[in-house]
DNA sequence: GATGAAAAGCTTTAAGC
DNA sequence: GCTTAAAGCTTTTCATC
């Protein structure tokens, strides 16, 4: 299990994915819309080596199953006016409930922000986000870290490059 | 500029986006295609109030300028097997050229490796990864990592939840 | 640079294995 | 669960604005 429904619901509109195991087509399905999500179904059936209605069947069925979670374009972060990258360690102050409810709502939709990493261990939270500058980035940080008072302490690191892994499949 | 090209060379078949302006029309192709990466072009004409011709030619365009990087399916973690994610920091003994780049070309390509993130400051890398369990996540760390000469020292934080942002396009 | 029309190609459905 | 075939859409090109 990823997380346990204890204490907060599910997210509206999703299922949990589908307890069945995926067999050899369906990795190589994953596989390839990973690599190209915009292939046409009949690129990714001749990939795969089936006929363009299975793979039509399989792929629906992978985003049913909430296995697929979505299809999205990568773009250049310089070419959209966001080449400066930083990683924000965050460590809150108080632990009230409503309050670390109330940070974790507005913060991860801040614009700017690529990803909120909820952590264990002394930092609480890891902000991956890309502004336009360094001056951007002070000003980020005080308008919307520094001066919240549930937020203790945070850490701001430079980013130089950003290097994609091989992705989640089994190698 | 992002990456000066001072030292090391440009990877292959990269050419730097172009330094056009992004109009509101590119930029709505843009929003559009982050958003569903899979919907038709007649569908993204129509979002984005234009002829199917014309949203073709520049999604290719910004494809071409190296603007959009790619297009990629996201899947469950947990459907594949790893359900388990963590933040490694990463700092290095050596500072030989040659060792740092044979980490750097090693690393990042390595199974459950998501993203490689090369920081300034006290910690040199941070790796995320995703494994199947905690014990796989501590032979990872043993395996790739405490037994490489290079590294001098590692400090791994378990991940509860990676909340996506809201993207990078200006707000 | 953007458009509309026509040809080529793709997706989707349903019936059959 | 896979395949085939046919209808309906979509993509792509290109002449035109």
């Amino acid at each position: 299990m990823t997380t346990p429904s204890i204490g907060r619901p599910h997210p509206a509109g999703q299922h949990p994915p589908s307890g069945e195991p995926l067999d050899e087509v369906d990795r190589r399905i994953l596989a390839a819309l990973i690599e190209d999500a915009r292939m046409t179904n009949k690129q990714l059936a001749e990939m795969v080596g089936i006929a363009p209605s299975t793979a039509l069947m399989r792929t629906r069925a992978l985003s049913e199953r909430g296995i697929i979670t979505g299809f999205e374009a990568k773009v250049d972060l310089a070419a959209v006016g966001r080449s400066v990258q930083a990683l924000i360690s965050v460590r809150l102050r108080a632990h009230d409930r409503d309050q670390i409810d109330a940070f974790t709502a507005r913060v991860p939709q801040l614009a700017g922000v690529l990803a909120t990493f909820h952590t264990s261990g002394a930092v609480d939270y890891l902000l991956h986000i890309a502004v336009g500058s360094t001056e951007e980035l002070r000003d980020w940080v005080l308008d919307n870290l520094a001066t919240d008072p549930v937020v203790g302490h945070t850490e701001t690191t430079l980013v130089f490059e950003r290097i994609p892994g091989p992705g989640p499949l089994p190698a």
